[in-house]
DNA sequence: CTGTTAGCGCATTCAA
DNA sequence: TTGAATGCGCTAACAG
């Protein structure tokens, strides 16, 4: 049994309340008794218990990460352990803790009611300050939910509500940046992969492609554009859906479909970038790493992780703030071979 | 503010302790007055106070995750995301919550400070019924500190200590068939690329390439082993240095150095697997659609995450048992064409 | 089967 | 600056 705020109190000769005034650096206790107290402290390995702890202050120190939608995608992409760890290091350094909820599909019974149960105990039950969200659909429920029941909470990926906070990457201006550098390169004829329009990140990089196109002046041609989900797979078969529409050059929403992009433009005989350039986003480590390396959209996934809990934990910290926090970081072009210069 | 128990007795015209009885499925509560409070219940919306719950019953339902050295190494490699699935699949089944714990080195602060703060807070203080530990060196100090502490604790990985638990897959094993198989394709000069030594992983893989190869009377070469580290640069370096010995296949002891391996293979003008063949270990989606697709080593790692949560679960709810678990999962030889057979 | 009582370990008034 | 008293919301042992 480890020792009680009561027993220090005992074996420092002071009360309970002067223990809790030391753990938790209250100004106004006499150095000597302060000191006093530590040493009983240190010798006891005394340890606050986290559940008294919270009962009587209403915090847990403890964040939840929820992804509502964690399909086999997201563990095959290497976007969500970077954002995981970016997410576990900004905790430990506010000294907060993370509960990691991957409410999954297609696991043992119904789902969504599986994952209203969740939501009671998890939120509800108040063991979470505040939760982040990613990856969840524009539509899912949760986002009503956690406004009505007002839990402090910051989005991952942009989303579109007046009161709702979010971090998140500069996606449309980074697939312009893509899909203008094709252009520089004299190609004409740019298709696109996109990725689940349901959410915003396909949404607006395929916006991006849009934009880049039309300041140019050029036509949008509907048919270059073939939706995928972010996986390989996806990918692959939304390229075989383009082929035929003969681009010379293709912009991916992901690195990893771009990777199946290419493999199918090879299966068919074609060379990348010779008869087809292609472009990624992400520049996740693989990469610089495949044939030919690709260029891509560099987004800075770990600190979309940490600024989302620097968010987060000042929403939980500082209630009176009515301000709606919003915050956009930047995407950089990386130019490898894919494109057609050998840059690098 | 959220209904407490006293609000719903109250308006259920019983007393907290039936409201309690019939929250916790206590069979002896009349049925229409156990009807009666679920409807009150119902009605508010009442949840119980996870912290107040947990103060009375010394449990908080919550397991944590623990990755002692969270390297960047182990967020590229699909492993990882895979494992975290698994735990988080098997949480929700059991209805215990996921705690991720990243000891990650290198950020702020000295690293081995910190971990000790943050064991002393998240065990100590008792928001972990028990913890799941991963991917430890086999000297951390953390599994002595559980087992001095009385955690409860299993290890994903093998752990060579009578007292600890463990679910581990058949490395040995797996390793051993991945040689064998080269050598019933006629290789002799078979190279290895082991994991990293100070793991239990790294050694059992390279074990079972030792007893492949002494088991058919043949000497094991010291030149032709180079340690990895289980990233796709590590796998890179090893193979620059295995080259001058002129080896004719090469296992490595992860798809992840496999693909960094057939990369210097055919930067020095070789083949795969003409020249070279290659065999990889884990089976990670990526290793099908590389070029040439991996014939490899497939471990059932979800399985594991989920076993692991089982083993703990078990720990946790009957402490009594004084037998010690310990679980390894089969692996499987997957076999495909960097070996040299056009196989599937 | 049900209500009463007594903690669980801590933070936080309020007096002194 | 310190201590005594009170309550956070719940479970569990004991009576009835």
């Amino acid at each position: 049994m480890p020792p009680t705020l009561e027993e220090v109190a005992k074996l420092a000769g002071v009360s309970r309340s002067t223990v809790s005034r030391v753990i938790n650096q209250h100004p106004s206790v006499r150095p000597e008794v302060r000191e006093r107290v530590w040493a009983v402290i240190r010798e006891t390995g005394y340890q606050p218990h986290a559940a008294a702890r919270s009962l009587a202050t209403r915090r847990t120190r403890v964040i939840g990460l929820i992804i509502p939608q964690a399909v086999t995608t997201l563990f095959t992409d290497p976007y969500f352990p970077i954002l995981i760890r970016g997410v576990a290091d900004a905790c430990n350094s506010f000294q907060y803790h993370l509960m990691l909820s991957l409410f999954s599909q297609g696991q043992a019974g119904n789902s969504s009611a599986r994952q209203d149960e969740l939501y009671q105990q998890v939120l509800r039950g108040q063991y979470l300050d505040g939760v982040l969200i990613s990856s969840a659909p524009l539509d899912d429920p949760i986002f009503r939910r956690l406004l009505q029941d007002g839990i402090p909470f910051v989005v991952v990926g942009r989303y579109p509500h007046e009161r709702i906070h979010y971090v998140d990457v500069d996606n449309v201006n980074g697939a312009r940046m893509a899909v203008e550098h094709l252009l520089r390169l004299g190609h004409e004829r740019i298709a696109t992969i996109t990725g689940p329009l349901n959410m915003c990140a396909g949404q607006d990089r395929l916006e991006g492609y849009r934009q880049a196109l039309t300041s140019r002046g050029l036509a949008v041609d509907e048919k270059l554009i073939a939706e995928g989900d972010f996986t390989e797979q996806g990918g692959r078969m939304a390229m075989q859906r383009l082929l035929p529409q003969r681009p010379t050059a293709v912009f991916a929403a992901s690195d990893v479909m771009a990777i199946g992009a290419i493999k199918v433009i090879r299966d068919a005989g074609l060379r990348v970038p010779d008869d087809i350039a292609v472009v990624g986003f992400d520049d996740i480590p693989l990469a610089s790493v495949v044939e030919p390396p690709l260029t891509t959209i560099r987004q800075p996934i770990d600190q979309l992780g940490s600024m989302a809990v620097k968010l987060l934990i000042g929403l939980i910290e500082n209630p009176e703030g009515s301000t709606v926090h919003r915050v956009v970081l930047p995407t950089e072009l990386v130019i490898r071979a894919s494109c057609g210069i050998r840059a690098k």
